[in-house]
DNA sequence: TCAATTTGACCGTG
DNA sequence: CACGGTCAAATTGA
């Protein structure tokens, strides 16, 4: 019986969460990033980190706020693989090709940062496939789903072996509507998108000036996670107002089509079924359409989910790699553990 | 000729 | 043993 003291503690300690996030983005968008503001940035970002690890373990030891929320009939985003409980966790494996121990063996302990979005096929592209999302893929395999109409393809990035990036995804069409595509990202990418941009680095993710942009989508983000977790209205009340539109995040979809998990469905999709752009400010779009969108929305990905980045580390159990964003490097053993609720439900 | 895709087999996990 | 994820040989296309 999840007490209302317990909600109001967790709610106390989300609306906390955005306060930082909000203070994070501030920093962020100083004009002139001082070494000074940068520690500041570090320094909210572990309060943020513990402060959801916290809050997460609530949400653990209380089953009620624990049990997850029923999903709205409206066809579950997975209802294809419903039959198949393990295709909604995605522990993802193979850490790239420098873990050439021998071939196909995968490494049931890797976790990646893995990331939902349901997609629609391009509208004039056809309905081969969900559009483009700025990346180049290699199909490497595809599999038929036990309980699903259509198979599932798997992908990779091109620049595995020239960039070892380790990043992949798996489309699958939806049972429901042929129209859609359920994506799951996993790793993230590190190849330099070489023809995208005319030279766009990708080299100082800090001080980013779009970073702030991800963070009130991830302040919106953890409003939206709230009212998942059962939260309700309560939370609603407590947090000022932040509408899901609001969230960048969402909003990347010309022509990227990624989104975080964490401000979506009860089943942790983001629905990008509806392609037209959603009221974004425009930096959101030159931001989104640079790449840096996927960049910050992953960071916070692998810092949720204590995912690592490439060249994977020999060591096979702790595989933590700071992240160069936020300089996030400290701590987030026990975020691993943490954040399962919101990418792993 | 090279890159991308297809497809059946292999492997680890539950 | 079933299933999902990956590999790699064969095939296709530019």
């Amino acid at each position: 019986m999840a007490d209302a003291v317990e909600r109001a503690r967790l709610v106390s300690e989300l609306g906390r969460v955005q306060d930082l996030v909000r203070q994070l983005d501030q920093q962020l968008q100083a004009p002139s990033p001082s070494p000074a503001s940068f520690e500041l940035c570090r320094h909210l970002a572990h309060q943020i980190v513990a402060l959801t690890d916290r809050s997460i373990g609530m949400v653990r030891a209380c089953p009620d706020l624990h049990s997850p929320p029923p999903s709205s009939g409206a066809g579950s985003p997975l209802s294809s693989d419903a039959a198949s409980d393990h295709a909604h966790h995605h522990p993802f494996s193979r850490p790239g090709p420098a873990a050439t121990v021998s071939p196909k063996k995968r490494k049931a302990t890797a976790r990646w940062t893995s990331q939902q979005v349901r997609v629609s096929a391009g509208a004039g592209a056809g309905a081969e496939g969900p559009a483009d999302d700025g990346h180049s893929w290699r199909k490497y395999g595809q599999k038929d789903i036990l309980g699903a109409k259509h198979p599932r393809a798997y992908y990779r990035c091109t620049h595995r072996n020239s960039q070892s990036c380790p990043a992949t995804k798996q489309v699958q069409r939806t049972d429901d509507d042929p129209s859609l595509f359920d994506v799951v990202y996993h790793g993230e990418h590190t190849c330099r998108p070489a023809a995208a941009g005319a030279g766009a680095k990708r080299a100082q993710p800090q001080h980013n000036p779009h970073a702030h942009a991800a963070l009130q989508g991830l302040a919106a983000s953890l409003t939206v996670a709230t009212a998942d977790a059962a939260i309700g209205a309560a939370a609603n009340a407590a947090l000022p107002p932040m509408t899901p539109e609001s969230c960048p995040v969402r909003g990347a979809s010309s022509p990227w089509s990624l989104a975080s998990p964490v401000g979506s469905d009860s089943n942790g999709w983001c629905n990008l079924q509806d392609v037209s752009p959603c009221p974004l400010p425009a930096g959101y779009r030159d931001w989104a359409s640079d790449g840096d969108l996927q960049e910050v929305v992953s960071a916070f990905a692998a810092v949720s989910s204590g995912a690592h980045l490439p060249p994977p580390p020999p060591a096979l159990d702790n595989e933590f790699v700071p992240l160069d964003c936020f300089g996030f490097d400290h701590s987030f053993n026990g975020m691993d553990a943490a954040m399962p609720g919101l990418f792993y439900p």
